[in-house]
DNA sequence: GTGAAAGCGCTAACAT
DNA sequence: ATGTTAGCGCTTTCAC
């Protein structure tokens, strides 16, 4: 039992080990230039006395905290948890730890966190923006460590890591087409929202439309005040009592995408047969609702490092002055029997065509 | 525009304001003994330049960080997201920040986490045990302020917020015995894992066939890995080899009942007609899962609650020295209709009996 | 009610 | 390769 842990000082260690501060610090921090038996002795001493650093006075000293904000609307969205914990892992290889913020986005809240929040505290900041307008985002405090991550694109001066979202709806739709769709409704894609990825996605939507020379209706828009479950079921609703239904529904995400599944069900329509469904952000879940949601799976754990990386070579020396990067991470589309009747996954799917 | 937010000290503002430091920091922290007209000056140069309180200075001068350290096995489950934005929102309401730490269920991670960590940087912990043994939770280091979330109940040195696993086990096995079910198979509850609820969910079973003068019949004990979806199915698979197939499964929790529905539904078995399912936690998922699940619902909000208190509770003068106090938070079973095929939900569901 | 001075525990020049 | 000296920006006795 490695000492009783009480307030040991890195003075005391010194003391201890007979040498000076600075070189029980060389230590702790793998400097180079100590000899191998002081260094024994210094760990020796260290590991005796128990002491653990004080994080505190290191951030003070150092003009580094050490922790990174992640600014994300809510942990309830399973995409949002699963980004954090790609960010956590990534963040803890640079030995940053990360501070969740849970947006709710409010705008309120999304600026407390751009403008660095009433407190002197992170190294950095990663925003998911919802609710703030690209305009606000672009004038505010584009000198502190920033990076922005989504689909806007627009702002040119702090860091950006984004999604092709508009390739990626694209390349969903045309799947729907593919498999024969012509009235492809959406739920909870609001193009006059234009923080989010709404306008993007629905871009791609009408590309690829356009593409296959099938037209845009304005009526397979349903609009949803929050993009969850729950919400989705008025919005099949409206849908289906439309004088013409549509025979698929590409969904804002998968959570919406897993309450139109459960809306369908309830409502006796079958699925992919009478009306296909997709969503984005491909939730574990998804692999898992009857049917399988066909989804776009974006590259989490890239996003994540890239985000991480950007705020690490900010926060070197010089770091501050470089020019925003813009970078763009990859997406595949995960094809499930949501869109797809006859998909022989194995041998039990043939029973069911 | 508030400043151009470079770094303004304290005692910037207080040269600014014509006071001292010391009366600046009356004012940030709403000490009653200022005057008036010393207060609106101050918080004045406040707003004009632009201050932020560094909190790594504060930190280290008062001796209290603002942190408090939340140690799950990981925001992938939903279970733990939620709990982690119910204890950020309880946290907040006293200012303190939460530090999420995702322990992946490793004994290791645990343990780093009952000792402090390798830092001095929390003002206190929370911890949701899941590996690591109660023996060593109540030996080491009992001292430091430490909240025990879970079940396990047996740890007499530190606080602990539990939920009454047992009687929970016993309410939904008790409602399956209700709805004529006989043969009830449990899957993830591993009796011999004495960190998290198993033992106490398996017990709970056994005490509600017991009662009904059921057989336990350890056949229908399906263990898996990891209590997440995707292994669910091999266990199901497991139970359905049997010379005599359950016809409910009680599953460890709602990420298996997940997976449990979805390779029932895959091997073409109708649920609850044949096999009725039911898990815990009360995921939102459940609610929109074919069929709905049953699962026992706990008050989370109430155990985010009761965790911070205890934390602050401790963290006062002479908190320290305040005994163990344990308490346990209310749950409620919440009936869908993976356990009963006629709950008339709604005019749909009547059609599908 | 307000001010002056002494640290909190660490890092970072600079010196040796 | 190791020691010396100043702070980092805040809180906190203790005077006044």
């Amino acid at each position: 039992m490695p000492g009783s842990s009480g307030r040991v000082r890195l003075s005391d260690v010194a003391a201890h080990a007979g040498v000076s501060a600075k070189t029980v610090s060389n230590v702790l921090h793998n400097h180079p230039h100590v000899s191998a038996e002081t260094r024994a002795k210094v760990e020796a001493s260290l590991a005796t006395l128990g002491y653990r650093v004080n994080l505190s006075a290191r951030a003070l000293a150092s003009r580094q905290t050490g922790f990174i904000a992640l600014a994300i609307p809510g942990l309830d969205n399973p995409y949002y948890a699963q980004l954090a914990s790609h960010v956590m892992d990534a963040a803890a290889e640079h030995d940053w730890m990360v501070l969740i913020e849970q947006t709710r986005s409010s705008v309120d809240l999304e600026r407390a966190v751009v403008s660095g929040g009433g407190a002197r505290l992170v190294d950095g900041v990663i925003l998911q923006p919802d609710a703030i307008s690209q305009a606000e985002l672009s004038d505010r405090f584009a000198h502190q460590n920033l990076v922005l991550i989504g689909e806007g694109g627009a702002t040119a001066s702090s860091d950006h890591v984004t999604t092709d979202a508009v390739a990626a709806a694209r390349a969903v739709a045309a799947h729907l087409i593919e498999q024969g769709r012509t009235r492809i409704a959406t739920i909870g894609i609001q193009p006059q929202m234009r923080a989010n990825a709404s306008e993007l996605r629905y871009r791609g939507l009408c590309q690829a439309l356009d593409a296959a020379g099938l037209p845009v209706r304005s009526e397979y828009l349903a609009p949803v005040d929050r993009t969850r479950r729950p919400e989705a079921a008025a919005a099949v609703d409206h849908l289906l009592a439309l004088p013409e239904p549509p025979d698929a529904i590409l969904c804002f995400n998968d959570l919406v995408g897993s309450g139109a599944l459960a809306r369908l069900r309830e409502r006796g329509i079958a699925v992919p047969t009478e009306i296909a469904v997709a969503g984005f952000d491909d939730n574990e879940e998804s692999r898992f609702t009857a049917p399988p949601l066909t989804s776009v799976s974006w590259d989490l754990e890239g996003l994540a490092r890239r985000c991480v990386d950007r705020l690490l070579a900010r926060s070197r020396p010089g770091g501050a002055d470089l020019p925003p990067v813009r970078s763009v991470v990859s997406h595949r589309l995960a094809v499930r029997e949501s869109t797809v009747g006859q998909l022989a996954v194995d041998e039990d799917a043939a029973l069911q065509a």
